[in-house]
Formats: structure tokens, C-alpha cells, sequence
DNA sequence: ATGGCGTGGCATCCACGA
């Protein structure tokens, strides 16, 4: 079975290329992310043409996140136990937002996760990204405690590079998100709890990168960032037998600006 | 020194992204 995750910067965008892409590289289940419509608006026909069912959550054109299957689509979750919510500013309450969906997938608990952003170091949404990741912790660390031979697969845009070689020059973030202590801490965090990163160990850094910004042209001058990781759980992990970023996704017009990352199993 | 792109929305600028 050949898993997959990716940002896709627009799912109504993207439906031809991302469905292409599917076929291409013949991928039973895919994570989506930022998928950016409502519900009511997702193309979803042009998947299941294609052999794909789709759980999907969208609120708005922000956020929103799918799992995307040919191979079953079962025990559809729609966010995590303990998710925070955001509130854009002090007089709204806190609400859920569409960064979380989960689904088994051929006997797979495959979540497509969407972390916050972080925005800048004197942000709330800071904080509510280091929250967002403590309660996914937890929630996994959940998981596995009741069941250890659980095979979980938490895809995602993590929005962190966990280590210096993950960006292609630490000095171009000074002062900025995705590289603090704080954020990676979260990130390990998760690791701690039991959930391996199954792609680096095929994909070695540096000049790994999994999203390069449009803009200055950071794709042709390869600089990027590792920011999408696919972290399984022991039992999962063991029947990776490879892993990649599919690095060609990235190019050409209409694009997303994040590579899928795609990873196999024994 | 700044922003340079791309997407979506009660649009013709704003919010958001990393």
C-alpha cells in the first residue's frame, strides 16, 4: 500500500493535477491538506471518476483537510479528542477550525493534519500552535496506550522544521516561526509519544525539502523547507520499506507550492 | 530596505500563507 501527504494550496486549483498525480504515481491513500473550500464545494466527483472516496472538512476558503482513499474509508473522525479551537480576536469564542480529519484506510488510522501557522514569535497564533500540538500529543500518546499495535499515520503539514537542515539557510529565520525551540519541543514531542518520522531515513537531508515558497524564486534556486512529515506509529513504521518527496510535483504552472511526500508499505 | 507569488472572497483590496 503506497500512502501519501500534501498540502495542495487549493483543492478546486488543483483537482486536475492532484487527480493525475494520483494516477500517476499510483497512490492508494493521500492526506490533503489546506484544501481551502467548504464542504459542499469540494470536487469531489472528479476522485471518485478517478477510484477515490473522500472524507473531507472545510468550513471556509481557510484551512480544510481530507483523507483520500481507494482502498476504504472507515470510522471517518472529524478532528482530534482535545483539539483547541482559535478565535481571530478576544470578543469571539474559540472555535474548531478544519486542520483535522482521521479515517481507516485498508486496516491504516490515516489523519490529515493541517498545524497552525504560528504567523510571528509575538502572535497568539503562536501559542495556538504550540496548544494545537500538545493536545495532539496527548491524543496520540491516547491512541497507543490503548492500543500498541495501533497503526496510525499522522500526515500532515506540520508547519515546524525540526532540525537546521530542514531550512535552506537558518540565518533567513532569525526572528521568524517554524524553527524555534518551542515549536520543534511540540514536534518532538509527538515523536516522543511514539511516532516516528518514516521519510527521513530515505529522504536524507540537507536539500530535502518538501515546500518552497512561490515567491524569489526558492523552487529553481532550491531553497525550501522540510515542513510535511508522515509520522507513524511502531507498529506502522515497521512496514515502511521506502520513502520519498516527490520533488518533480513541484514543478511547472499551477503547482502547489508544497511537494507531496509519499511513503510505501510491506 | 522592501517585496517579489498564489488563492479565495458578499473582491477590484484584503486576509492568509511559511
Amino acid at each position: 500500500m503506497r500512502i501519501a501527504t500534501w498540502n495542495v494550496n487549493s483543492v478546486r486549483a488543483r483537482v486536475d493535477r492532484a487527480v493525475a498525480w494520483l494516477q500517476r504515481s499510483d497512490v492508494d491513500v493521500v492526506a490533503l491538506q489546506e484544501t481551502k473550500c467548504k464542504d459542499a464545494q469540494f470536487p469531489y466527483e472528479a476522485f471518485r471518476e478517478a477510484g477515490y472516496e473522500v472524507a473531507h472538512v472545510g468550513l471556509s476558503q481557510w484551512n480544510g483537510v481530507a483523507v483520500v482513499s481507494r482502498v476504504g474509508l472507515e470510522d471517518v473522525e472529524v478532528g482530534f479528542p482535545g483539539q483547541p479551537g482559535w478565535s481571530s480576536s478576544a470578543d469571539v469564542e474559540a472555535a474548531p477550525e478544519a486542520r483535522a480529519i482521521g479515517a481507516t484506510c485498508g486496516g491504516v488510522r490515516v489523519w490529515s493534519l493541517y498545524v497552525p501557522n504560528g504567523r510571528s514569535l509575538e502572535d497568539p497564533h503562536l501559542q495556538y500552535k504550540l496548544e494545537w500540538l500538545a493536545a495532539l500529543r496527548d491524543a496520540g500518546a491516547g491512541w497507543l496506550a490503548a492500543d500498541p499495535q495501533a497503526q496510525v499515520a499522522l500526515c500532515g503539514d506540520w508547519n515546524v522544521a525540526p532540525q537546521d537542515d530542514d531550512v535552506w539557510d537558518m540565518s533567513a529565520f532569525e526572528g521568524s516561526t517554524h524553527v524555534t525551540q518551542p515549536e520543534r519541543d511540540a514536534f518532538y514531542a509527538v515523536v516522543d509519544a511514539g511516532f516516528a518520522d518514516v521519510v527521513r531515513p530515505h529522504a536524507p537531508g540537507p536539500g530535502t525539502y518538501t515546500y518552497w515558497d512561490y515567491k524569489q524564486l526558492r523552487f529553481p534556486r532550491r531553497e525550501g523547507m522540510r515542513i510535511d512529515f508522515a509520522l507513524c506509529s511502531p507498529a506502522l513504521a515497521a512496514r515502511v520499506g521506502g520513502a520519498s518527496v516527490d520533488r518533480e510535483e513541484r514543478k511547472g504552472k499551477g503547482a502547489s507550492d508544497h511537494a507531496p511526500v509519499v511513503v510505501d508499505l510491506v
